[in-house]
DNA sequence: AAATAAATGAGAATAATTCTTATTTTTCTC
DNA sequence: GAGAAAAATAAGAATTATTCTCATTTATTT
């Protein structure tokens, strides 16, 4: 007796191809990711997805690499380097945000703070390569 | 004899501007700020030398806070608090990112380090105030 | 199975940013 | 200093990533 259950079939999808990535892609990026599996899957359903997603801290969003927004299906605390030519983003998981940080920075501000983001910013090995060879 | 240089005066104005606020503003409202002193600078040109800067390394740009970029004047190294919800930008200047991170990323990514950004993101004090009191 | 609620597709609408072109300002050369 | 060349600007049009609208489809509940 098989009890299809279709919930959220393109929903989730698109988170778990977020997941299995670590590109970082944009929305197009992601949208473009999920065409030969699900072509029927819109642009704007990808939008209104990861917005969901971001909201309920299932994915997070890395702000914009050359104007356009970026996602991570892994929320685990990590660093990344972004490579201004290319625009590639990598993860630099072994590097880790001291987690006293967080409590100084709310004894400085008096605030509350949610999450951190540490990144640099540079050229990546492969376009240092490529700019050699040039 | 005075012989006024006119070089740059709007070019300059936009950084000085830029250079005494601690409010890490966007093109719009730094195009705001100079209206009292410049009402005769056009929004395309603040952005125009924003670029110019920015490419010229003398100043920094934050990425964007809710989908609008933000300008720092300030390039020496400093931790930024980002509220999400009044979308406040606070420097935290006395919390350094360890230099020497930066060598091990260029190890680990075999790539070229330009800049580190660190921020924390969360509810500024003066918002957290105003939740309470509601 | 019908009714209700939620999710989606397609394309229009929005808005931050960039681009274009004519004009103005500055610098350079003589 | 005057005229020529170069750089900077204003104003608004163009671009484009993202959001919104609403009719339709899909899922859930009764």
């Amino acid at each position: 007796m098989e009890k299809k259950t279709k919930q959220f079939r393109k929903r989730n999808a698109i988170l778990s191809c977020l997941r299995s990535t670590d590109v970082h892609p944009s929305a197009e990026t992601l949208h473009e990711m999920l065409q030969p599996e699900h072509p029927d899957i819109s642009l704007a359903t990808v939008y209104r997805n990861l917005s969901l997603f971001k909201q309920q801290g299932l994915i997070q969003s890395l702000g914009t690499v050359d104007g356009i927004e970026r996602f991570d299906g892994n929320i685990d605390p990590h660093v990344h380097f972004i490579c201004h030519s290319c625009h590639a983003v990598i993860d630099l998981p072994q590097i880790a945000v001291p987690e006293q940080l967080r409590s100084t920075v709310e004894d400085t501000t008096g605030g509350i703070v949610g999450d951190c983001q540490l990144s640099f910013t540079g050229k990546c090995q492969s376009c240092c390569r490529k700019e050699q060879s040039a």
